[in-house]
DNA sequence: ACCACAAATTAAGCTTACTTAAAAAAAAGA
DNA sequence: TCTTTTTTTTAAGTAAGCTTAATTTGTGGT
């Protein structure tokens, strides 16, 4: 697997997500910036080695062994991402560039070091979902972590993570639910603790260990 | 600057430094796993893009500005062996195999973002010598950390680091001077504090925060 | 100083991942 | 349906980074 066939994979797999229309090879061309015809080389290419099921003149379809592939790759790039933003406290921007290489030269070993550093984390920086190791997408695109919203804003719980015994116990005292909208009130940096304001107007604080696990999107108009 | 020529440089460097002989052909080739041709043809671009010395039949040597890349790709390479072992608790074999190709797509910006997260380390984890951004070596090879050294060994002082104000009080309290031998008793793996004995027999016990200022070689057999 | 031999260079050729330009196929309009 | 336009493929060529084989150059032994 070399680094251009890696991003070949990855981009069939992200145009697939984002667009609806099918995935051609001037799409493809545009998004790696390169010529048309090096897009169908390499598609005639990848073909004979199983990865994608090519047909002349036809729409660019990954394989199931392509579709998994790419989902590694996927997986890698925003590991590194959350991770780099994370750790070594790196803004958006740079982020994302730099995974766009690291993704290339990382080892499962070192993958999963990351992820079990990072605490199996489920969402990356931009709030896209981390493909588990198994190939599964954890959930839809514009979710993140209630940790990593600001202060000010308002939010809609999505997701509740039920890892540790004790987290269940505790959504239930806080009275949190899925499908509730937040407002947070004040993010604490001492220890990033998180104070809340429900729907109902009751305020509630919880730690920044509990918000880890809460997965939620951000809200502008809220009609309720 | 593509991954072969960095790897061209950085070889030629380090073999500069292990044997007195100066760098050939046939040594660089050998070392690089490609044929003597294919070393002969890069040093002839590379004489070309002004980094390496180049004369038909002679020895390889760096110009100025082929050492100054050298040592950037080697600090880039112990960098990331010693976050990886150090963060991402992986074993020395594992980490020279991951850094040998991450070195090549770190960013200038993210090799300064792990530089200040390690808190500006001098050694990797095989105690060799982390170049400098300004491309000083801080010390000899075999020199470590005290903090990385296992229960049951002797070491000898090298260098003490003065970075804090309080460093250097610390030192005198404990009587910890260059050139000194300790037996190291115990190591906390709670709080990563260690307990030394000297050669006095007296026992101190100091924190893994000293420690990591505190750079040592491991003694065999020491005669005193 | 010469000769043999080891080491370095040159030459020719290969693969990967591209490029541009021409040809072929599919899609779209009337 | 037939033609025009768009898209895709094929063909030919390039650069990097290698290979092996043949040639050249420097050097150590006598």
């Amino acid at each position: 697997m070399s680094v251009s066939t890696e991003n070949f994979l990855k981009n069939i797999y992200l145009l697939n997500q984002e667009g609806q229309s099918p995935v051609t090879s001037s799409l493809l061309a545009e998004k790696l910036n390169v010529s048309v015809a090096a897009v169908t080389d390499m598609a005639r290419k990848m073909g004979k080695q199983g990865v994608l099921d090519y047909k002349p003149y036809r729409s660019l379809v990954l394989s199931e062994a392509g579709q998994k592939l790419a989902l590694k790759v996927i997986r890698k790039h925003r590991l590194w991402e959350l991770f780099l933003h994370k750790v070594l406290e790196m803004d958006l921007m740079t982020v994302h560039e730099e995974a766009e290489r690291l993704e290339h030269h990382t080892s499962d070993k070192l993958m999963e070091q990351m992820y079990k550093y990072l605490d199996k984390p489920d969402f990356d920086p931009h709030g896209d979902p981390i493909p588990g190791g198994d190939g599964i997408i954890p959930s839809e695109k514009g979710v993140r972590s209630l940790s990593e919203l600001k202060e000010g804003g308002r939010c809609l719980i999505r997701k509740l993570r039920y890892r540790h015994q004790e987290t269940s116990e505790m959504y239930e005292r806080y009275g949190i639910e899925k499908d509730m909208v937040f407002k947070i009130k004040k993010v604490f940096s001492f220890d990033g603790s998180i104070e809340l304001e429900s729907g109902e107007g009751e305020t509630i604080t919880i730690s920044r260990k509990l918000a880890d696990n809460i997965f939620c999107t951000e809200e502008e108009n809220v009609s309720k």
